[in-house]
DNA sequence: GAAGGTTGCGTGCACACGCACACAAAGCTA
DNA sequence: TAGCTTTGTGTGCGTGTGCACGCAACCTTC
């Protein structure tokens, strides 16, 4: 078994603010994926898509889907499939553009979003509880907002 | 194309926290991913085998990677078969046990990881420069810190 | 209205990943 | 030694993802 430092000797403070984020991001996701898809047969890439859908009183067009979350414009296809398919969304025609498809949770698609999200709350308090304190989640709020607000952090190649 | 708000208007400050760790974490390594592919035609995950490698005087056992990075075992040994066949890889019997590989970095191995991380901290400087702050920085590195130290934190899934 | 370019959505293909399993070698017990 | 368990490594298989492409609808210009 390895050593206690995770990290080489000779990282700069930089490199430890990357790795740590592409670490903690990585392992978060994952344990969250895994409670999901383990309590609820739930991918967190759909659990994502019924977040956004979730916040907007109107339906959703696909293409904002594909800008707004993590997820690849090909992906937001095939989840909306899946999703389609278990009835927990619908596909809503444009009334003015007839390429655009709107996106909107079924009345099951709101039930099952509520209890993914509170085992996703769950896996959170278990990792962040007395780990992390008000001022540590207030800086990564605002150093979210930073990176947020450049476009080079934001654009993503999409398919 | 979406209202400038990125995130729903319920969030927590622990779920800013949980979505903008995934978020960072996720863009920052497809970026680097990215360039890594594009100037040096080498994936990320290659990239952080070669890093623990580089960190290390002795050759590595395959199990101690498979521990320290963000790869399954099953992915340390296809990336090392991969790594080996470009020459950049070695894999050495253990003298004490037979079971055991360890792996270390040829000398093109060396060369080959120097100029890949060159681009890494290009593409970082990028996305971090006149962004981030120096407190932001140390913020990231003490989170990252404690984060490690809880062993519910790190534990994974490994294949 | 016709032609050319753009946009929105979906899909075939190749690839990477995790899981389960197989196999060999080591350790342990009698 | 024999037999069982544990550990280190590699691989077949199924799944999910991105890329490149296709198609249809929209928009602009003439």
């Amino acid at each position: 078994m390895a050593q206690n430092n995770l990290t080489p000797g000779d990282f700069t403070p930089r490199d430890h603010a990357f790795y740590g984020l592409v670490w903690a991001g990585s392992t978060l996701s994952a344990r969250v994926d895994q409670a999901l898809a383990r309590r609820h047969d739930l991918p967190l890439s759909w659990f994502e898509v019924m977040l956004w859908l979730r916040a907007q009183k109107e339906p959703v067009a696909a293409s904002e889907l594909g800008a707004v979350t993590l997820l690849s414009r090909s992906q937001v296809s095939r989840v909306v499939d899946s999703l389609q398919t278990r009835g927990l969304v619908e596909r809503i025609p444009s009334p003015t553009d007839a390429r655009s498809v709107r996106i909107a949770l079924t009345e099951a698609g709101h039930r099952a979003f509520e209890e993914a999200d509170a085992t996703r709350r769950e896996v959170l308090a278990e990792v962040f509880d007395d780990l992390l304190d008000d001022a540590d989640i207030a800086a990564l709020a605002g150093i979210w907002a930073k990176l947020k607000s450049r476009p080079a952090a934001r654009d993503r190649l999409k398919g």
